[in-house]
DNA sequence: CTGAAAGCGCTTACAG
DNA sequence: CTGAAAGCGCTTACAG
């Protein structure tokens, strides 16, 4: 049904060889301008496509970059991320597929099933799927993210740092109590929790108290619950988790009667548009996601250029956003 | 390097053809269990995995259904839909890999790339892709979005109808002179277009003139320019593309003086966390996504086995949610 | 300058 | 009950 460079080479009166030469613009070869002009032309008039399986088959390796992505919820910083990373590869050939790392599938069945060239992981991948893939020839980009550990990075941004930004923030501005806004997701833990580790220390290093540590879901009455044990515990700031949970933490002091930034002050993280348009307007850690994106788009590039993914580390790419609730 | 089923064959002392077929469980044929396990065995211990290009070469069809987003912001519904599908597929040994339309490439090249046994459109393909792809023995799923049509699907939903539900409850509240906002975002009119005609079409169903259109981004000066539209029109109601839009226009009219709903009442869409948290609570028309979610994946499901992706429609999914913002 | 042939790893009639 | 052989569509040394 399909066509293959058998009809193609047919349909122009040539070999199969030449078909390939020409249409693969085989280098060291020389193919008269008249046959190079009529494969071309029958390879398009016949709608003629190589098949990917037999291409890949005989080359060993497909022109696919498989990105992993992690469990938790996406926002906009994979989006820019893939926009980037499509558009640089589709100059080198390569297209992008991306798999949610969901599902009860194991990865290691993924990438046998479509032998890609390189795989990006924005999770941590299990050693041993590093180890087969790597024994498979496959290149493996990372972004380092190792779960639990204070060091733990993604995007080449430092968890922790966000948690020490938030307080030191608030200790700029005169705060000295400190609340902690976790999420209960638990996909979350990745982020939140070395995020908390930098609350904790950034407390430390300014002399106060351990952080105040509640949790919330995204609605009123959680938030209240969680307001209440700030005000028991005499809390005159809050680092949220991000943008969203700041959001709730908002609503609940309102709910509970106490003023913001007056009684007490809230910082988010992620610089979103919901963020500036609250009331007040929240003050947050903005993550520069376009220049986290080019670098990771950088790093895959370089992966394929026979480097194992690491670039020099990023620029700064985080910023404290002062708005009206600090 | 790789591991093949001939190292398999070899080291468990048969045929590639007995590797086959204990490996792919033939019906039809009989293999003493003592040969069975020794090939078993020996896969396990070499940690074969069959190449998925040869496979794919050798039987024209892969294992892997492509889902091919649109070029549009994605949230959570498309996270639950391909929870749901991966889920699913999963189950009949299927694997699921997602293409955002984005960058240069067309999806001619891509589907191509993959060769994929089904692919599942979430944006709208054009008319050609859709006949290169059936005449490569593909089978396409689609959603039936078509931009700009005012019966434009998406998900199973009628966007159309979502506009009049928004103006159905503001009439129901009492209110008499309709404004709409939209996105910016040229990216979205293929849901914002559908959405303001159902608002048109609601006002003159209920004998009310057509509404006073404006555009904002999401930021507070834009969203007050935005307001002074609507308060020189003498609206008291702005129907808003979805609940991001919707929060900044509160932003907007608080900034303008104008209380909600006292002289404007705001609805959204998408009743997001952030909907909920907002002062005041912001009315909106939830999409029950589970539902539509688990709608395209059983649509996707039909395909596979040889129908065209055409269930019965499914149950409403579309909610008014009354808050205290209308 | 171009072609015949081998081989990538798999599955599957067809023999035995 | 199991094996030798063909063939999926491509690329690429190797001959001519």
């Amino acid at each position: 049904m399909a066509v293959t460079s058998a009809d193609v080479a047919h349909a122009s009166g040539v070999s199969r060889t030449t078909v390939s030469y020409v249409l693969n613009d085989r280098s060291g070869t020389t193919i008269s301008d008249a046959t190079r002009r009529r494969v071309l032309e029958a390879a398009e008039q016949l709608g003629y496509a190589p098949s990917a399986a037999a291409r890949t088959l005989r080359r060993g390796r497909s022109d696919l970059v498989l990105v992993v992505l992690p469990h938790w919820p996406i926002g906009p910083v994979i989006d820019t991320l893939l926009d980037h990373l499509a558009d640089d590869l589709a100059e080198r050939g390569m297209s992008v597929l991306v798999h949610h790392g969901r599902g009860p599938r194991p990865l290691s069945d993924l990438w046998r099933v479509v032998t890609p060239h390189t795989v990006v992981g924005l999770t941590a991948f299990a050693p041993q799927d590093v180890q087969s893939m790597r024994r498979a020839g496959i290149r493996v980009v990372g972004t380092r993210i190792d779960a639990g550990h204070p060091d733990a990075t993604s995007y080449a941004v430092s968890q922790r740092r966000i948690g020490q930004m938030q307080v030191e923030h608030l200790v700029a501005r005169g705060r000295r109590r400190i609340g902690w806004a976790g999420p209960t997701d638990s996909r979350l833990a990745e982020f939140s929790e070395p995020r908390l580790v930098g609350v904790t220390e950034a407390c430390t290093a300014a002399g106060l108290p351990a952080p105040v540590v509640a949790t919330l879901e995204l609605e009123v009455a959680s938030a209240r619950s969680a307001a209440t044990i700030w005000h028991d515990a005499g809390a005159d700031a809050v680092a949220a988790y991000n943008d969203d949970v700041a959001l709730a933490v908002l609503a609940g002091l309102r709910a509970e009667g106490m003023a913001v930034p007056t009684d007490v002050a809230v910082i988010g993280v992620d610089d979103t548009p919901a963020a500036r348009l609250a009331c007040p307007a929240l003050s947050t850690i903005s993550q520069s996601i376009e220049l986290q994106a080019a670098y990771l788009a950088a790093a895959t590039i370089a992966a394929l250029d026979g480097d194992d993914g690491r670039l020099p580390w990023p620029p700064d790419v985080l910023a404290v956003v002062g708005r009206d609730s600090t």
